[in-house]
DNA sequence: TCTGGGGTCCTAGGACCC
DNA sequence: TCTGGGGTCCTAGGACCC
């Protein structure tokens, strides 16, 4: 009866997709298939995914458009990011995989966990179904990694990328002590979920240089040294669960836009259009989670790369009570952008932050209301409310910057607005642009 | 000319309290 | 005279992630 009440052991897939934002480009613009293709950061800044014949060429994650531009004679094609397209494609490409499994932990725009606890069937044949039914439905390459924790699931899909041999999946599930040694001896340790390019030097220097070299490393000394970090990821990588599975999304607890302008900016009236578009984005999305903030944070820099006069500076404006109305968060923006702006030099960025972000609790349960005519204040607060949750709607058919509040509004070439050159059409998101056909 | 944007968690240290 | 030992809360900053 033992063996009956023992619980199956835990199995965790992660699934992500391969080179995932030039994959969406691909679905919709076949002839790129087999091509090199690179998407760039907002204002064409960097590449931030990279097909594996651009990777072939040479080109490094997050690298300098400018400095790999002269590769389109090559035949390189550069595309400007289209975040709008991926989130559709990303919604589709969830939907599917959740399929397999009732529990689904969406980590990214393009990971996700799936729980194949206790399900029938081998990994591996659960994994080809997952990768199958994904390019066959929504058209996007992936890889699977499973394993008994998620670090183990991420190193396994790490496995899966790199090996050929293992057709994009790998299982490390049910593997014992000694083999999953074996099998994770071979991982260098900056390839390790959780250790970034700061604490691979350092943990090299100590003789850990893979991550079986971690998985034996005495969590005492990792505590003291390191941080309890490091040694979570330490014992998950030994198969014990060390990391939380969230299978609601946690509503953020701050929420931020901030863009680099397409050309410096010097005059604060230039400024507070920027600001106002972000503090509207950022508003936007407290709404989508239903939250209110109490503090509205302000940033505006000089480049980090010119050699002229540097200036960085940062304003936290606190709300008198929790709020979701763009108009007022819009005030307070503008308020900490006066207090921190000097005239004189050419700003490169700004950004808002939306910081205390709580849910939002009914009109008639806030303090403040009281203290003032209630009846007055909760009728406009519910005034308010309305015409927000409109302007959402409208934005959401029509298109992000379809209505805006009065100081959000903008000329359409205004200078601070992002550079994107290499803009593909929107094809899932915007009214008249046509799917590619061939 | 030219280098993204958006998040999380943990820790150290100061202020304050008993 | 030299200089307690905790606890909590808050903030800034470091490190990581995609």
């Amino acid at each position: 009866m033992g063996a009956q009440a023992r619980r199956p052991p835990p199995r965790i897939a992660l699934i992500d997709g391969n080179s995932f934002y030039c994959a969406c480009e691909r679905v919709l613009r076949p002839s790129l298939e087999g091509r090199p293709v690179i998407v760039l950061s907002n204002n064409d800044g960097c590449a931030i995914a990279r097909t594996a014949e651009a990777k072939a060429m040479g080109i490094p994650m997050g690298a300098p458009w400018f400095k790999i531009q002269h590769l389109q004679a090559r035949g390189l094609v550069a595309i400007s990011a289209n975040f709008a397209l991926y989130g559709d494609m990303s919604d589709r490409m969830m939907r599917v995989i959740g399929q397999f499994s009732p529990a689904q932990e969406i980590y990214s725009i393009d990971e996700s966990f799936l729980d194949l606890t206790g399900l029938p069937g081998a990994g591996r044949d659960i994994g080809t179904q997952i990768r199958q039914r994904v390019l066959r439905w929504v058209g996007i390459p992936t890889c699977v990694g499973i394993g008994a924790t998620k670090t183990l699931a991420k190193l396994a899909n790490h496995l899966a990328k790199s090996l050929p041999r293992l057709q994009g999946v790998c299982d490390l599930s049910g593997l014992g002590p000694a083999e999953l040694q074996r099998a994770i001896r071979h991982v260098p340790i900056r390839d390790v979920w959780g250790v970034g390019r700061r604490l691979a030097p350092r943990l090299e220097a100590l003789g850990i240089q893979s991550a079986a070299d971690l998985a034996r490393t005495d969590g005492r000394v990792l505590q003291r040294q390191f941080s309890a970090t490091l040694d979570k990821t330490a014992r998950e990588l030994r198969g014990e669960p060390a990391i939380g599975w969230e299978d609601a999304p946690v509503p953020k607890q701050q929420i931020m836009s901030t863009r680099s302008f397409g050309l410096p900016v010097r005059d604060l009236a230039e400024l507070e259009q920027a600001v106002s578009l972000f503090t509207s984005r950022a508003a936007e999305k407290l709404r989508q989670q239903h939250s209110h903030a109490a503090a509205v944070q302000v940033f505006i820099r000089t480049s980090r790369f010119s050699a002229g006069p540097w200036h960085a500076d940062s304003a936290v404006v606190p709300l008198g009570s929790p709020t979701d109305s763009t108009s007022v968060l819009l005030r307070a923006a503008l308020s900490g952008l006066r207090s921190v702006f000097q005239p004189g030099f050419d700003y490169a960025k700004a950004g808002v932050c939306l910081l205390d972000v709580r849910p939002a609790v009914s009109v008639s349960m806030q303090g403040e209301l009281f203290a003032l005519d209630s009846g007055h204040a909760e009728k406009s607060a519910l005034r308010s409310a309305r015409a927000m949750a409109v302007v959402d709607r409208l934005n959401q058919r029509f298109g992000s910057r379809m209505v805006q509040v009065a100081s959000a509004l903008h000329e359409p070439d205004a200078r601070w607005l992002m550079r994107q050159a290499h803009q593909s059409p929107s094809y899932t998101t915007v009214w008249g642009d046509v799917v590619e056909v061939g």
